[in-house]
DNA sequence: CATCCTCCCTTTTAGACAGCATGTC
DNA sequence: CTAAAAGGGAGGATG
């Protein structure tokens, strides 16, 4: 189908896609239309990566705003809400308006009404829809990317209650749900009464494999030499050999600690074939990197980019991630060793794929266990770059011939799994109930089930009552927790009830929260506060290292008083958790005593991401409990909000004043402090040169930070540095003046 | 005597959304 | 129901 045969799309579009180049759609876009993407019908795309679904997903948008409606593209990652936000921006030049909204960037709120394509999270939509953000009625177009992603049991369910909710309060929604291929997709289209595109069809070959001995084995049943020499590993020699063919390589490992000593290996192998202007390239790279965090995590990756390998994983910081991602695309780095975050994330096509590692620990399993087929797919999905690469190749490795057979029955030659809804679970319903009910979708537990016959898992299961007894467990859990009042058949929720769904806060997250700060005798500490939320079910947990469990136990009994809420006995399940919340509360304590990240990420071994993690987590929390303390008219309101501006800075209470001034962190802060600016009024007032001094001699800095306190003279002319401050603190974060020693 | 290599035993193990109101060094 | 790699330490070989 050619793009002048479009019928419902705006006029621009036909030329602008030539413009970019496209003439011809791919097959499943052409099926697409011709089901009625641009006619606003609903419909489910399961093609494989990379083969034009985002163009699918244009067409339905740009067609339903030219009929006055309004699009949302929901997004599984705010990584990905901004990847598209770039895409979408080439129609703001034929007047199309494009919004964000995600948990840690909002559009304007007022504008985000007025857009024509708004892009955010599921959650965050979930969260609009509970919070009554007006647009969400006038939508008519929503686009579900990656919608396999509802058998996730943590994250599917509120996909699948979302888009059940935006259907009922959007009758006539056209839904263009987009899928990785998947064993079921026909379901998926049943659940939205949609029109079903399924193909397997790319636009550029991809060719999987797997490598054993000396050769590939290739699925087409054709072998291609592939030498292994003498103490080399087989990932290094296709490394090598993807390299002297001109390209690079994505090379999936199991764990974060094998992805950084593979980078480190592999870069061995690729140094050598660098051009001097790609190394000075990298050079600048591994400066941008090493410029992000101090940490040793920080430092290994730019040591490894200077030498053109890199690795990928949750503990980078996402400036690290986007840094690799980034140099990655360029071509400047020839290889990059990763974890599963890539193969879900921003787009990184890579001429070769090597799924190095097919089984992973799984606490659940008790040991190691394969891979997914569907996962194993979405890695080798990345291989070949459109318009680039002649193809792509992905190739997994076997050490034995058992092995081989065993990939290619396992992998190669099997279709994906069914996705199946995780939606009867109790965390899940717990939530989703509730704010069900708060927002007004039904009223009773009839109107509830009601409302659950219109999800996936009620399309799809065969196991009839398990919903609707999980269901009943959990209204009885959120009566009893005062979150929701039944009269009779009739339900309704509390103000606490309302809140908690407001705050998007699990409920058991807020029952343990409110009981924490109902039982506290004293104003609670901060390390008391850190361990309250930390052991909530919002807060991802800390694993407990050998040795952990006795240093932890011995600093529960030396803090025992600071603790909030029942200490469960050392013989009780919880008793890990609870320790491991207190891990991650004294990480928190030691951010909010002005601890160094290095020494922080060093001392718990978690990377630079995970502290910020955590960080921000403890913050999103405590502004919570906040909140709780507030509606429930709880006296440590200002504890709680003392505890979270220490956390949110990460600073002592004594610099609480000063950190409070836009411009300063808790580095400046501490140095205003030393040099005996103690608060605002301080500042207001302090000798200029004092100022000056520690700030180190940044005048723009300086002028920055006296304006913002108010001060009416800001200007640092003719101000001269007091050296006796200046050298306070001095050694650890500036590394220009470490040689005057 | 220092350094390197090898072997064996122990340790460890993926990911990441949300509120609210504005900005680190 | 299930594993594998890295890192550290001991002990031996090498220079």
């Amino acid at each position: 189908m050619n793009v002048t045969e479009l019928s419902g799309v705006p006029d621009w579009l036909p030329d602008h896609l030539r413009d970019e180049g496209v003439e011809e759609l791919y097959p499943p876009q052409a099926e697409a239309v011709e089901a009625g993407a641009t006619e606003g019908e609903s419909l489910v795309a399961s093609v494989p990566t990379a083969s034009g679904k985002t163009l699918i997903a244009e067409l339905a948008m740009t067609a339903s705003v030219a009929r006055g409606g309004t699009a949302l593209y929901i997004v599984p990652l705010r990584a990905l809400a901004g990847e598209k936000r770039t895409e979408f921006e080439a129609f703001e030049q034929y007047g199309l308006t494009v919004g964000v909204s995600t948990g840690n960037y909002d559009s304007d709120g007022e504008w985000l009404a007025t857009c024509d394509i708004i892009v955010a999270t599921s959650e965050k939509v979930d969260s609009l829809v509970r919070n009554g953000a007006p647009w969400i009625d006038d939508l008519s177009c929503v686009v579900a990317d990656e919608v396999h992603l509802v058998d996730d049991g943590n994250r599917g369910p509120t996909l699948e209650v979302t888009l059940a909710k935006l259907r009922q309060r959007n009758p006539g929604l056209q839904v263009v749900a987009l899928s990785a291929t998947i064993g079921n997709p026909e379901i998926l289209a049943e659940w939205l009464d949609a029109e079903l595109v399924d193909s397997t069809w790319r636009p550029i070959d991809l060719k999987k494999g797997v490598h054993y001995g000396q050769a590939v084995h290739l699925e087409d049943g054709n072998q291609r030499e592939l030498q292994v020499r003498d103490g080399e590993k087989a990932t290094e020699a296709i490394v090598r050999d993807t390299l002297n063919d001109g390209g690079s390589t994505l090379v999936f490992v199991n764990s974060r600690r094998n992805a950084e000593a593979a980078a480190r290996r592999l870069a061995g192998t690729v140094e050598n074939e660098l051009t001097n202007e790609e190394r000075t390239q990298l050079a600048s790279v591994a400066a941008e990197i090493r410029d992000v965090s101090d940490t040793e995590t920080s430092e290994d990756l730019a040591s490894a980019v200077e030498r053109g390998g890199a690795f990928h994983h949750a503990g980078l910081a996402s400036e690290h991630r986007e840094l690799v991602e980034g140099a990655f695309r360029d071509r400047l780095l020839k290889v990059v060793s990763a974890t599963p975050t890539l193969a879900a994330g921003v787009n990184t096509p890579s001429r070769r794929v090597v799924v190095r590692d097919w089984r992973r620990y799984s606490g659940e399993a008790g040991g190691m266990a394969p891979l997914s087929v569907l996962e194993v797919h979405q890695m080798c999905g990345r291989a070949g770059r459109p318009g680039l690469d002649p193809y792509g190749e992905a190739l997994l490795l076997a050490k034995s011939h058992d092995e081989l057979d065993e990939l290619f029955d396992r992998y190669i030659w099997t279709d994906p799994e069914a996705v199946r809804s995780k939606l009867a679970a109790e965390p899940a319903l717990r939530t989703h109930l509730l704010a069900t009910v708060a927002s007004g979708f039904a009223s009773s537990r009839e109107g509830l089930l009601e409302f659950l016959d219109q999800t996936l898992y009620a399309t799809q299961t065969t196991e009839g009552g398990r919903l609707e007894r999980v269901t009943d467990d959990m209204l009885d859990y959120l009566e009893v927790n005062d979150f929701l009042e039944r009269d009779g058949d009739d339900l309704t929720a509390t103000s606490l009830g309302h809140t908690v769904s407001r705050l998007y806060l699990d409920p058991m997250s807020a029952a343990e929260i409110v009981d924490g700060l109902q039982t506290a005798e004293d104003r609670p500490s901060a390390l008391g506060l850190f361990h309250l939320v930390s052991r909530t079910p919002d807060m991802y947990e800390l694993y407990l290292r050998s040795g952990d469990r006795e240093e932890y136990t011995m600093l529960a009994n030396e803090r025992e008083t600071e603790l909030l809420g029942m200490k469960p006995s050392e013989f009780e399940a919880r008793w890990e958790d609870w320790l491991s919340a207190l891990k991650t509360a004294r990480l928190l304590e030691d951010w909010a005593s002005e601890l160094d990240e290095s020494e922080i990420t060093d001392r718990y071994s978690v990377g630079p991401g995970d502290l910020r993690g955590k960080v921000d987590t403890a913050e999103w929390l405590l502004s919570a409990a906040e909140r709780l303390a507030g509606e429930l008219g709880l006296e440590w309101a200002p504890a709680v909000r003392e505890a979270r501006t220490r956390v949110a800075n990460g600073i002592r209470t004594e610099l609480i004043d000063l950190a409070g001034v836009r411009g300063v962190g808790r580095k400046r802060a501490r140095r205003l402090y030393e040099a005996g600016i103690e608060t605002r009024t301080d500042l207001r007032n302090a000798d200029k040169a004092v100022v000056l001094g520690a700030l180190r001699g940044r005048r723009k800095t300086a002028e920055n930070v006296l304006d913002n306190v108010g001060r009416t003279d800001p200007s640092m002319a003719d101000v001269e540095a007091d050296g006796s401050v200046a050298v306070v603190g001095e050694g650890e974060n500036d590394q220009s003046n470490l040689g005057e020693f």
